[in-house]
DNA sequence: CTGTTAGCGCTTTCAA
DNA sequence: TTGAAAGCGCTAACAG
């Protein structure tokens, strides 16, 4: 392997000038630069990580940590963030490490470790809880890290997520507007920050619009098709609360209510209104929905290039601000929603 | 962080002897050792991984590199493989670094990067295909690796793998037992070693038994219902060579057999045996397949440690012959083979 | 059994 | 604009 010594003697420089040319410093001419470059290519000169972490305290490798889950095989939001970031990473160079750790072990001593022995610059956070005890260890470690959702009302760690108060505020809306007054929510399982965020954005609604919150209309649980079909099924059972529209928290849920709703002799939007949001993980087409189905829109596989660069920024010395970003979504409307019955 | 020259500051020793003190060097007394040990993890020391890779040339880390590919958030068998090696090296205190390419981007430069910047001492392959050039450019690298499978019929790399050869023979061979003729092997996709190697023992089963190789009974497919589903009620087709065994890939494959041979009025054992391989990926009960499902067993979850310990010796010095190593499997019987009608 | 010395490959003062 | 020197944290060769 060719080092930077090796690169150093081919242009008849010193190691230190042959360095700085090739990290771009001012105090170098450009004919120098351009001559040290061409020659680290000629020798597919590559830096040495290890070394450079030693002097500069950064080993350009970031990290995600997960306890394995029983369906974690099968978890395919998993598999699209783990192979999202990953390629993100490479794109800058950087190395990323999954830690999958034990179900049952707990996962502050993993960090303590990957961080102690300075394997690691940073970390990415997923499955964000309301309370997390990941983010206050490396806050006070001071390690940097971004959150793929946020934690709390007014975070001060870094992190990339979409307004899900605000996309949750826009679909109840859309359906008071509609003049729709019994209106349930099928959202993911509790204590998820983002589920927590997106009821606040649906009590909003109501409350804006003069409607109560009943709690028969609203549910927690894992955003399955099974969800989303037991939960219809049994708001429509006698007794039960019948509402004229349905929020699903993602398209999956979805399915499950258009089975349920079918299954009921209900029809979309006549009997009742259906809309949700749609990130794209779950490679249904909304449009194919018969009827074709409304949605927030806001694609998750566009989180990890600024996931994966605010990460950099951080690692780099940006201050936190710079990386609290959040990203778009947009109401779609196609054929699923309708003014309630009188 | 603590370092070494913390913990030969509170035990009042030099650096040096610290340092063998930790690595169990034989050359320290045994009441030194102890109290440099004590001392360290009452410091919390974690040797600093890029110094110590710096000077000894290893940093601890390794890496699995595979291309994204379109079905790679649903390949159940791909999340079982990094997850189990990354619990595997985790216990070996090693870091397991996830690299997925870009689909279109070759792999061959992707190493390259990988071991040209110093960060990684050694790869896991998986997917080893009949001629697989990652093996050539790492040997040819001289850098450690191992492979999921084994390339070709005597290969020189480090690798762990059941025996496919065996276990199609055994399989095929019970069937001939029985006095079946027509055995249908639906094998995995064509060019993936351990494809090759169970046609060729299903073949040298049948030449023994002095039968001709019908190749409209062997069929290759990826290993879902589907392909199970489909290629069976195809073989029973008029004109089909309408087999009285069926010999599948995996028990998923079996799964479709079973649907296709219940939808065609034939039944297991009497009308048609079908036999599987079972690695415990599928999550399907074999035993509660009705009737119950006669298998070669190999669960392929026993194979992250041996691949990790492997790789760790490897890496360690070890000769590559003591890190080829060949797990075991065992035919089970239950209830779906039988003797041919006459 | 223990300490001294040297050096892994790189970046960064400090001087020229 | 460039170079010499020092040092990041650790291990290994070489004394004692």
């Amino acid at each position: 392997m060719a080092t930077l010594k090796d690169v150093a003697w081919e242009v008849g420089l010193s190691v230190t000038q042959t360095s700085r040319a090739l990290n771009d410093h001012s105090d170098v001419s450009e004919a120098t630069r351009a001559r040290v470059k061409q020659a680290a290519r000629a020798l597919q000169y590559r830096p040495n990580l290890s070394a450079r972490k030693l002097v500069s305290g950064r080993s350009g490798m970031v990290g995600l940590v997960t306890p394995r889950t029983r369906d974690l095989a099968t978890d395919s939001l998993f598999m699209e963030v783990v192979a999202g970031l990953s390629m993100e990473f490479s794109e800058l160079e950087m190395q990323f490490v999954l830690h999958i750790a034990r179900e049952d072990e707990p996962v502050i001593p993993v960090y303590q470790r990957l961080i102690g022995n300075g394997a690691l610059d940073g970390f990415v956070l997923i499955h964000a809880t309301d309370d997390d005890p990941r983010a206050a260890f490396l806050t006070q470690a001071e390690i940097p890290f971004i959150v793929h959702g946020r934690i709390g009302a007014e975070p001060k760690h870094a992190y990339f997520d979409v307004d899900n108060h605000s996309i949750l505020h826009q679909m109840a809306s859309h359906l008071t507007g509609l003049g729709h007054r019994r209106i349930a929510l099928l959202n993911g399982i509790a204590g998820r920050c983002y589920v927590t965020a997106r009821t606040q954005g649906y009590h909003q609604a109501l409350t804006e619009a003069g409607i109560p919150h009943d709690p028969a209309l609203l549910h927690h649980g894992e955003m399955t098709e099974a969800f989303g079909l037991l939960t219809t099924t049994a708001m429509f059972a006698p007794g039960g609360p019948a509402p004229t529209a349905i929020i699903c928290g993602n398209v999956r849920i979805a399915k499950g209510v258009y089975q349920a709703l079918a299954a009921l002799g209900l029809r979309v939007p006549d009997d009742v209104s259906v809309l949700a949001h749609d990130d794209h993980i779950a490679r249904l087409q909304t449009a194919a929905f018969y009827p074709a189905l409304s949605v927030t829109d806001a694609p998750l596989r566009d989180s990890w290039k600024p996931l994966a660069a605010s990460l950099a920024d951080l690692i780099g010395g940006e201050p936190q601000d710079r990386a609290q970003v959040v990203g778009p979504h947009r109401l779609i409307l196609r054929h699923s929603t309708a003014a309630p019955r009188p």
